[in-house]
RNA sequence: GCCGGUGUGAUGGAAUUGGUAGACGUAGUGGACUCAAAAUCCACCGCUGUGAAAGGCGUGCCGGUUCGAGUCCGGCCACCGGCACCA
């Protein structure tokens, strides 16, 4: 007996001084072994610490690395901090602190956090984005952008959020609020940096199909994106100007009864003095540019628009002359900013035809009801009517059809469109990468020389944001006033900073050679390491970290400096962990778990096999504290399993099939994400030594198979029962075991007796027992017995090792 | 409206992908140990039924395929997430 009490609190700390001390989880950047890159999403160092959302997605990563560890794998496993970004900036304006200061109080007391937990990271590579030596490649990749023409400045509507005082991306503004802190985001006029994501959208499509993504990661991505095809149209007008539409149904062309421009469209005030009632049409369109989005979209139920009174189009298929309005309901960002209205075939274009009493034409018949009552929309199932030479055809081949004729007559041709916009990159805030731009009265926007960078955040008095809708740089006089790079002139610098997604679009990057001052990082270190392997993070990072950083990776790809074209191989996505009652943690509700509190009442092993066994781990799960217990009873009982275990390096035969076969199922579901039955498995395991006894022999696969998820008590153990001494070293340097299928079966199987497919009895029978046995063996039971009195049996089914199940029929 | 996902005991969740529904855990019940409690160990634990059995019912609802359906097909309902006047 070796009487030692599971002072989990000790032990983990022991453990914890020794891997920063003998760094088992260094990565190298030369070895012979297979590389495996395993990524998880940085964190962003909030003042409040790590919340129970940040385990989940770390431990299931960790566990993952250490096994590929223990599998021979070098492996890279880093971690660093996204430390740009509004909450600290606001937090420095409340309480006159430098964010400087904010962010390294937040990344100590972070890094500690994480440490506490265990995590097999690399420390030796941490990163800050805040960091300058940081920021200059941030910037450098800005400046490669700006080079190739896929950073430009434009000034358009963008997102406003009014309490934030700064332009969001499109992203970024969720149903009219600001994703961030909930205030109304209006529509405003301002000069921005844009970045040409849309010049890359087919190719962040095309690529989805080489990686390893999770099918509803892809489909979100995809559905983003938002690829048609259709055709762009010219109609004539009266006012002379062609007008150009873009649709996806060019084969409904002979039911427009009517056209819509939006009311942003720049035609509008060309034909100003054309049109009899320009003083309507100039009041519809300054009350649309008052509304913001959320008015335009969610409010907007019933249909408004004004017609053009004095200019016509004319269909240019069948040179019908029909009426234009204005409307908001056509967006001028999208295609060409008008359309072609065919409210037999689309329900926003009957809806406005009703409204208005426009003729609606059939097109395609085929719908249930009249288009009269309801428009047709199905492309599937319709056949093509009034419409002259498409007459007949189905949709499919009516399109083809009108495209090849549109072409020949040179009136259209095809077009695809995405939903995608470019990517507002400017933000009027202060904690942030300082754009390297500069502007020169006589030569315009001029780049920062490279060897200029970095351009270094200055300190400033005050950090508020100003009302003018300038960033907090603007005041700086001294920074602001430079000297232009090309003629020498006076010029002044970009006050804008860049957005917080700018920092994390290459980060990974980075780990894999973090010091490098030459380069963002080795060429050398990125052909070992690139791609990353295996990435997990949370979903709401699709539409924007993860498709942000694709694009970068693909440009950078582009202009040689890395050498995959995808920058992760596999993405992998984790559930949200709610509150007890399954509702979301939040403050206000008081339902928030802090991992401190758990980690110091039931030890970091308890909280992460916990965290992991709660459940599916692709869903969500409440938390619950009653249940934690259960993990932490289990640690207990291997605890005690390793002082009352049998000294014997044999394994106790009952057991067995037993470990092969939680090996096996270990081994498998942590590749499957499946931690749960993982762990169910381990318990499974455990009860097993409990009933039949154990030893060491037993003890040995059994901690190596616990220790990616409680991985303490798994080395204090190791060590305790002797392994480390005659084996020289950690249990987290071991070899992962390997189990023998041969091992994994019983010699005996109980099988089910189904009569009539319904459960009636088991049986036991040797393992792979053949039909006439199993059969014989099932009617030796009473039960089944009874069943078959007087009955002849007319079919077997028999499913080896499962069940077998007996159809009798009356005897004639 | 469109695109994903989910629905299983008191409860968190399992189920080799068509083969013994409820593994593993929590809560609960009974027992052992203890002066006692906690902890620990052992047993029971879907509903109904009975003295105990037998039997019947049971994976959101209705129908279908099959020897056999939580799993497949058709039609609904509810909830969660994403997108949303993108022509």
């Amino acid at each position: 007996m070796r009487e030692l009490k599971y002072e989990f609190s000790e032990i983990e700390k022991k453990w914890q001084a020794k891997w920063l001390e003998v760094k088992p989880f260094a990565a190298s950047n030369q070895s012979d072994k297979p590389k495996f890159y395993g990524l998880i999403e940085f964190p962003y160092p909030s003042g409040e610490g790590l919340h129970v959302g940040h385990p989940r997605p770390f431990t299931a990563m960790d566990i993952i690395c250490r096994k590929r560890r223990m599998q021979g794998y070098n492996v890279l496993f880093p971690i660093g901090y996204d430390a740009f970004g509004l909450p600290t900036e606001n937090y420095a304006i409340k309480n006159h602190i430098h964010p400087k200061i904010v962010t390294h109080r937040n990344i100590a007391r972070f890094r500690s956090q994480l440490q506490m937990l265990g995590y097999s990271f690399d420390w030796d590579r941490e990163i800050d984005t805040t960091a300058p030596d940081y920021y200059k490649w941030t910037q450098w990749i800005f400046l490669q952008l700006y080079q190739k023409g896929l950073a430009y400045k434009a000034t358009m509507p963008v997102n406003w959020c009014t309490s934030c005082k700064c332009v969001l991306a499109n992203e970024e503004a969720v149903n009219g609020v600001c994703e961030r802190c909930g205030a109304p985001v209006v529509r405003k006029e301002k000069s921005q940096w844009m970045l040409k994501i849309t010049e890359y959208a087919q190719r962040l499509i095309d690529d989805l199909d080489d990686v390893d993504y999770i099918e509803r990661v892809k489909i979100q991505q995809r559905n983003w994106i938002g690829r048609s095809t259709g055709a762009e149209v010219n109609f004539d007008t009266t006012a002379g100007d062609k007008l150009r539409i873009y649709t996806t149904r060019p084969d409904t062309l002979f039911g427009a009864t009517y056209m819509v421009m939006s009311p942003e469209h720049e035609y509008l005030r060309r034909w100003a003095d054309k049109l009899d009632n320009w003083d309507e049409v100039a009041a519809y369109m300054d009350a649309a540019a008052r509304k913001s989005d959320f008015e335009r979209s969610e409010l907007n139920k019933e249909k408004t628009g004004v017609e053009l009174k004095g200019v016509r189009a004319v269909n240019p298929v069948n040179q019908k002359e029909i009426p234009i309005f204005i409307s908001d309901y056509v967006l001028a960002s999208y295609g060409t900013g008008a359309i072609m209205a065919v409210p037999a075939h689309d329900t926003r274009d009957w809806e406005f035809a009703t409204k208005f009493r426009l003729p609606i034409i059939e097109v395609v018949k085929g719908g249930a009801k009249s288009v009269q009552e309801e428009a047709f929309t199905d492309c599937e199932t319709g056949v093509m009517t009034n419409s002259e030479f498409l007459n007949g055809l189905s949709v499919e081949d009516a399109k083809s059809a009108i495209v090849k004729y549109m072409e020949e007559q040179g009136l259209g041709e095809s077009k695809v469109n995405y939903k995608l916009r470019d990517w507002v990159f400017s933000r009027q805030r202060y904690w942030g990468e300082p754009i390297p731009m500069v502007f020169c009265d006589t030569c315009g926007w001029v780049p920062v020389p490279e060897e200029q960078l970095p351009v270094l955040l200055p300190d400033v008095e005050s950090y508020e944001p100003t009302d003018t809708g300038e960033s907090p740089l603007s005041k700086m006089t001294d920074w602001v006033a430079t000297t232009c790079p090309h003629c020498g002139g006076h010029a002044r610098r970009e006050t804008d900073t860049m957005p917080q997604w700018a920092g994390s679009s290459w980060y990974f990057l980075r780990y894999m050679d973090p010091d490098n001052g030459e380069a963002l990082a080795s060429k050398e270190a990125l052909a070992y390491w690139s791609p990353v392997d295996w990435y997990n993070g949370g979903m709401e990072h699709t539409t924007l970290h993860l498709l942000y950083s694709r694009f970068w990776h693909k440009f950078l790809y582009d202009i040689g400096v890395v050498p995959t074209k995808e920058p992760y191989h596999k993405r992998t996505s984790h559930g949200m962990i709610l509150g007890e009652g399954g509702e979301k943690m939040s403050k206000s509700r008081g339902n928030v778990v802090n991992p401190n509190d758990i980690v110091e009442q039931y030890g970091a092993d308890t909280m992460r096999l916990h965290i992991m066994f709660i459940g599916d781990f692709e869903k969500a799960v409440s938390w619950s504290n009653e249940a934690v217990k259960g993990s932490k009873r289990f640690l207990d009982r291997v605890w005690n399993l390793g002082e009352s275990c049998a000294d014997s390096l044999e394994q106790t035969p009952a057991n067995e099939a037993g470990i092969h076969k939680t090996i096996k199922k270990v081994t498998a579901d942590i590749e499957e994400l499946k931690f749960n039955t993982a762990i169910a498995a381990m318990m499974g395991l455990v009860n097993d030594f409990y009933a039949n006894g154990c030893t060491k022999g037993d003890m040995k696969p059994l901690l190596l198979l616990l220790s990616p998820f409680a991985p303490h008590i798994a080395e204090e153990l190791w060590e305790l029962l002797g392994f480390a001494a005659s084996e020289g070293a950690m249990a987290c340097r071991q070899g992962w075991p390997v189990y023998d299928e041969g091992k994994t079966v019983e010699q005996e199987v109980t099988l089910a007796v189904q009569v009539g497919g319904k459960l009636k009895a088991t049986v036991t029978v040797p393992m792979d027992s053949e039909q006439d046995t199993v059969v014989a063996a099932a009617m030796t039971d009473a039960k089944v017995a009874k069943l078959s009195e007087g009955m002849e049996l007319v079919k077997i089914i028999l499913v080896k090792n499962k069940l077998v199940n007996l159809i009798f029929k009356p005897k004639a």
